[in-house]
DNA sequence: GTGCGGATGAACT
DNA sequence: GTTCATCCGCACT
């Protein structure tokens, strides 16, 4: 048994602030459990989707769809959706119910059951490419549409604490990633990484 | 019912 | 740097 680990609370996922969320996700461990087999990593990027005011979520306008309601859920539960036709992208939705609050994970460094990753990327050895970016860290951890809404407290998915030492490292503040679309917003800083991890999903210079 | 385009990644030139 | 795979959510007719 490693050290001391804790799965993160509803209270912490429930508290209203989803940028002191996303911030504070980094250095947390993100662990699945896919029929028996357990794969997990150290959260180095995230980035804050802010309920209904912000042109970048699925949920801006309060939109509210088949798709979006699980972004309505109390914080603790998961939103997986399929992006481009092919990518599962993994978010955690954070907040109060019914405040369409949701942090989208980027890249994880890899931890546990690394070999079963490697297998389901169809990779041999360890290498950024194997989950920095969210759609190949869902890969890497099994995480499709089955996983959607699902409770973060339970024993599929959750996130914990292993006593990460954020202050050994910078975390960078910058603009996210793949939403131009979003206009105005699409300049707010809500994306956060820990500088100069190599599973940070896209090369930065900040 | 139809059409557009996306919170990406990888294979190209 | 550019192209394209591949699908469904969503808005609109």
């Amino acid at each position: 048994m490693r050290s001391m680990s804790s799965k993160l609370s509803s209270e912490f996922y429930q508290r209203n602030h989803v940028t002191d969320i996303a911030k504070e996700l980094l250095g947390k461990q993100l662990v699945t459990n896919i029929n028996g087999e357990l794969t997990g990593g150290i959260i180095v990027e995230t980035e804050a989707y802010n309920g209904i005011t912000d042109r970048a979520s699925h949920a801006f306008g309060g939109r509210l769809t088949e798709r979006t309601k699980t972004m309505y859920e109390a914080g603790g539960v998961s939103y997986v959706y399929l992006c481009y036709g092919i990518h599962y992208l993994f978010n955690v939705v954070t907040g109060q119910k019914d405040i369409p609050h949701a942090v989208l994970i980027r890249g994880i460094e890899p931890t546990i059951g690394v070999d079963i990753m490697l297998e389901r990327r169809n990779m041999t050895t360890v290498k950024p490419t194997l989950s920095a970016g969210p759609g190949v860290l869902s890969k890497a951890l099994g995480i499709t549409k089955e996983l959607n809404a699902k409770s973060l407290l339970d024993e599929e998915i959750w996130i914990e604490d292993i006593g990460y030492d954020l202050a050994a490292h910078k975390m960078i503040e910058c603009e996210r990633i793949g939403v131009a679309y979003a206009k105005e917003d699409a300049l707010l800083p809500w994306r956060y990484y820990l500088k100069g991890n190599r599973f940070v999903s896209k090369p930065n210079n900040l």
